[in-house]
DNA sequence: AGAGCGATGGCCT
DNA sequence: GGCCATCGCTCTA
């Protein structure tokens, strides 16, 4: 089942917790790729090392949206990274997804990474979205009704809370979400 | 195992 | 001009 508006459109740090188990699935011409999702980060409007919280420009107004859309934006100059935009409409919250453990499309996304291992074919934001195949004209997109969409989890997942990952403003927040003892986490 | 660093582009001051 | 919500390579141990 499709996660619902409703489950997006809640406290961002909730969801950024119960989207640990849940799938995150991506069919292209190429094939479809699927992983759960097991490493997540809260970003929310009153915290500064958020895109939003500037207010809202060119670049993040996906973030601004309605939940249940993506926010694909830039990273370095060279990588993209995945976001599902999370509260109401005008509050610039969102969940970046940090990791995946492969469950489809395995040899789909060796070949799009140019590696082999499992464990590290989605063990970081910018690694995943070139597994799963995920470009640019993703950003904005509805996971209700498009190619992309993220399944519900099938047992609730234990997670485990820790400062979130390259930022250095707020660092010390404990924003981070892994699902415990997750061996396809970014690192521990 | 861990530190250092280059690639590369959009956005902000 | 400086700063990044990154990655993978290289060097040192």
């Amino acid at each position: 089942m499709r996660l619902e508006r409703t489950f997006y459109e809640r406290n961002t740090v909730e969801v950024a917790k119960e989207l640990l188990g849940c799938y995150l699935v991506h069919e292209t011409p190429e094939g479809k790729t699927a992983g759960k999702i097991v490493e997540t980060e809260a970003y929310l409007s009153d915290d500064p090392a958020s895109h939003s919280f500037r207010g809202k420009t060119k670049r993040n107004a996906s973030m601004f949206g309605p939940a249940g859309k993506a926010y694909v934006y830039l990273s370095y100059g060279m990588y993209r990274c995945f976001n599902v935009v999370t509260a109401k409409e005008h509050v610039g919250e969102a969940v970046l997804i940090r990791a995946l453990e492969p469950v489809e499309g395995l040899d789909l996304m060796r070949k799009r990474r140019g590696i082999s291992e499992a464990e590290k074919l989605c063990n970081g934001p910018g690694k995943l979205v070139i597994a799963m195949g995920m470009g640019k004209e993703l950003d904005g997109a509805d996971l209700l009704t498009g190619p992309l969409t993220i399944r519900a989890r099938d047992s609730l997942a234990e997670s485990q809370a820790s400062p979130r990952i390259g930022i250095t403003k707020a660092a010390e927040l404990p924003l981070r979400f892994t699902l415990k003892g997750s061996r396809f986490v970014s690192r521990n």
